[in-house]
Parts: C-alpha cells; structure tokens; sequence
DNA sequence: GACCAGGCACATC
DNA sequence: GATGTGCATGGT
C-alpha cells in the first residue's frame, strides 16, 4: 500500500501549454493546505474586512475590527449611526482611516437605502446584477466588489489583486499589463465555476505571496517552479 | 529610515 | 485611455 504522497511537479511549460490552472491549484493546496478564509465571522464582516484590508495588511485591519467588536459597532444599524469622526478613530490601525470610514460609510448607506439595512437582500439577485450595484457604490472597485461575491454572498468569481498579477506574469502566463478583467477571465476560462475552488485558490495565492521574494522576479523557493531544472 | 501591505478615486495629459 | 498621486498605519 502506497501510504507516501508523492509531492507532483510540473513544469511551467506544462502548465503554459495545456493551460491547466487546476494542476497549479492542487500544487498549492498539497504544499500550504487548506487556509479557511476567509477570517470573519459573518458575512457582515466580510464585507466590512474588504473594505478595511484595501492596501492594507491583514494583521492591522484585524486591529480595526477588534475595535469595532469591542465597542459593538460591527453590525449594519450601528455602522449607520456612529459618528464618521468616530468611526475613523475606531478603524485607525487600518491605515487610510478617513477615507476607509467614508467607504464604509457608502456601503452602509447604500445597504439602507435600497435593502433595508439587509445584506441578505443585497446578496439575493444574481452575480452579475450583484457586481453591478456593487461596483456603483463609491469606494468599491473591483477587487473588493469581488471579495465580497465571492467570500460574504458564497457565488463563484475569481479574485484578482496584486499578487495573482504579479506572481502569475512573472511566471509567464500573461503579461504584467493586462487589466483586471482579462486577468479575471484567464483564470475563470481555465477553471471550473465552484466557489470553493475560487474561494480556496486566492486564499492560496496570497499564501503563496508570503513566502516570495519581492526582489528576484521569480522566488527560487517557489513551488510553482520546476524543481527538475 | 526605507519599504511594503489582500485598492480606489480623482486629476491631468 | 494611460499615468501619476493622495490616502496612513504598523511590521520587517
């Protein structure tokens, strides 16, 4: 009985040539794991941590939400009532705090005008309409809009941010100046539409990124490497 | 002290 | 449409 897991390697020429972005997904998940994201309790401070974690490391945005705990401002109806200036102060540690309290306070906003303070009626319409309106509030780009679909409202669309774009055209698969959206498509034209296999894969990504050295284009330690060569 | 971190909006050209 | 800049704290 073959009790040892073989530890699979690939070459970047196989994964260029078929294309087959689900090999390097099983590379990461056999060498990091499975990495439970994403950290929030709810689907409320989901939303509230992608808003916070815009640019920002996660350790300090961890801060800011243990503030809002702590005062028990982390639900819709508290959010709606605080004070900006109040709001800043609390979420200070995540950098960017007048602007951070300002996005979140469009979001809120918006959640009340047209869903009753609900996110269950925002997450409730399907995942183009829901990107839509998300990205029409101010202070929710892209990435976080789909964050937020993604790891809050549970529906498959793969996140992009700075580390799938910088460690995937490094290592060959498309150019550095492609934009969101065809970076976007890339990856969900390749892969099956599941929101475990979405949510699992950025988490990876960014766990990967940890371990890359900024300086060398491409990490020698990488396991995305072709350890034959 | 410099650099970086799970972006975004806005001004300018 | 592309590029540059402001926003800011905390860890390495």
């Amino acid at each position: 009985m073959e009790k040892k897991q073989k530890r699979a390697i690939w070459t970047q020429r196989d994964f260029q040539s078929n294309g087959d972005l689900t090999k390097i997904y099983y590379l990461l998940f056999q060498g990091f794991g499975p990495q439970y994201w994403w950290p929030g309790d709810t689907p409320f401070e989901v939303v509230i941590g992608a808003i916070l974690t815009q640019n920002t490391s996660w350790t300090n945005v961890a801060r800011a939400i243990q503030n809002l705990k702590d005062t028990g401002c982390l639900d819709p109806k508290s959010l709606c009532s605080i004070d900006k200036q109040e709001l800043a102060h609390l979420i200070r540690p995540s950098g960017y705090y007048q602007i951070k309290a300002q996005r979140l306070k469009a979001f809120i906003d918006y959640l009340f005008l047209y869903h009753n303070g609900r996110l269950e009626g925002m997450f409730d319409q399907d995942l183009n309409s829901l990107r839509e309106e998300l990205l029409g509030i101010k202070g929710i780009g892209p990435e976080t809009a789909d964050s937020i679909i993604l790891y809050a409202a549970n529906q498959p669309i793969f996140v992009v941010d700075a580390y799938t774009k910088r460690i995937f055209s490094r290592h060959g698969f498309f150019p550095e100046t492609w934009p969101y959206a065809d970076i976007q498509s890339f990856f969900m034209a390749h892969l099956p539409q599941d929101v475990r296999l979405y949510n699992e894969y950025h988490a990876l990504i960014v766990r990967l990124a940890k371990m890359h050295c900024r300086k060398r284009p491409i990490c020698h330690q990488c396991p995305l490497n072709d350890e034959r060569t």
